[in-house]
DNA sequence: TGATATTAAATTGTTGACAATCTTGTGCGC
DNA sequence: GCGCACAAGATTGTCAACAATTTAATATCA
């Protein structure tokens, strides 16, 4: 947070709870939250203008999905998946989301596959434009966007909590120079077989696309505060 | 509640937000608390001796879970999923749990089936003693308990949800007459097949159970006021 | 009687003050 | 300098009063 911290913008309306939830989601989809920090009730809200109480009750809903870790006193912070964690969430991830796309092969329609499309596009933009954030968010929303078409609503909420919890998994444990992120052509790829209705090759497609995702983890030890030590004893000289 | 409302049962510790949950919940889950019930702040606070900040808290995670239902200025409402949720409901549970006996099935040890043969004869008990409240919630915490083998947070968590919505589905649309809940042998032969590698099985005796769950359903239409008018109407004479 | 407007009660929403707790900084003795 | 007790500040937790809204009850009129 090295930018100003608190420039009250205009807020027309007063926001509720969910759009709380929702900027942070956001801030963690575009890996601009970084798992481990510390999220003080008063920051927020003179960041978004809002009471404490809008606030403490946005902790306790992204605390439910796993997003922030709330400690009795301790206040909130951006949670940190460990590699166990990790594992279950791709686990989950390869469940799920195989499920939905099944479904989604069979009740997409042709405007279906034309929002999908238009969403590929968006994402190709926001990569030749650079706007690597943008990007990042944009290929986690395709996974939703896909998923959505699947037409069941809890499990479309429970992929979609998985998503973001990926994202912090990513930005904890994504090697630098590995392909952690969704390679375009992957999703490309994906809606094709969909289209063409190889719904198979589509599930084949997704799990190979979360365990490549997977495989370029490295999971480090980092324990907390040994790592400190670690960190330090090395950087010292 | 005809009984005695507040009566102020001795509590040692004071009771968090999700102490209150977990009664809710278990609730649901014994079927003393139907779907569409009210459920005033001030009520639950004499109930439990908390302050109201608590219940507040309780009501929004469980408003996430889908067990209440939350409406601004109109307080908290016992859940009432629709038809369509019921299925999309019965729809994940074939999913998730499908998948998590199937995990269990390579990671249960003998102590586990132990501890889920332990669970059956607590199921027969309760049948044994009439006591069929327990015996519901028994049946229920017995889909956990399996679930729970499968070694996944997360989808567990998932499934838990599904679990107490399919509660409250059974609860509106359970028909009197028809095997609404679990039969004792369904997860007596569930367990076996587990213990002899039979994993297939394990998942067909599962899908069979939540199909003929789903089909002793009746979706009679219940439009909420619409639906007084015909009650009343029909007991008129 | 039945429908509607008005008032009273009940219930939920919001806010701020205060208490409890943790964190940080300071000073003392060794 | 190091370790430790102590105090000051910052942060979170709790609570109760007040405001806003809904619901129920009552009164009024056609």
């Amino acid at each position: 947070m090295s930018r100003e911290a608190a420039k009250p913008v205009f807020q027309p309306a007063v926001l509720t709870e969910e759009d709380v939830c929702r900027r942070v989601r956001d801030s963690v989809l575009e890996q601009r939250l970084a798992p481990g920090t510390r999220l003080t009730e008063d920051k927020l809200c003179t960041v978004f203008g809002v009471n404490r109480t809008v606030v403490r009750r946005a902790f306790l809903l992204l605390s439910r999905d796993k997003i922030v870790h709330l400690e009795k006193n301790k206040g909130a912070v951006v949670a940190t998946p460990t590699p166990e964690e990790a594992d279950e969430v791709f686990e989950a991830r390869r469940v799920v989301e195989s499920a939905l796309i099944t479904q989604a092969a069979t009740r997409a329609t042709p405007a279906d596959f034309e929002g999908l499309r238009t969403h590929l596009k968006t994402e190709k933009a926001a990569l030749a434009e650079a706007d690597i954030a943008r990007w990042i968010r944009l290929t986690g929303e395709f996974h939703i966007l896909l998923a959505r078409l699947g037409g069941n609503a809890p499990m479309l909420a429970f992929l979609e909590q998985l998503v973001f919890q990926t994202s912090l998994i990513i930005a904890l444990y994504g090697k630098a120079g590995a392909p952690s992120n969704c390679r375009g052509d992957d999703h490309e790829r994906l809606v094709t077989a969909l289209e063409q209705g190889r719904p198979e090759d589509a599930i084949r497609l997704l799990t190979d696309h979360l365990n490549s995702i997977e495989a370029g983890l490295d999971f480090v030890p980092r324990d907390d505060t040994q790592d400190l030590h670690q960190i330090f004893a090395a950087s010292a000289g």
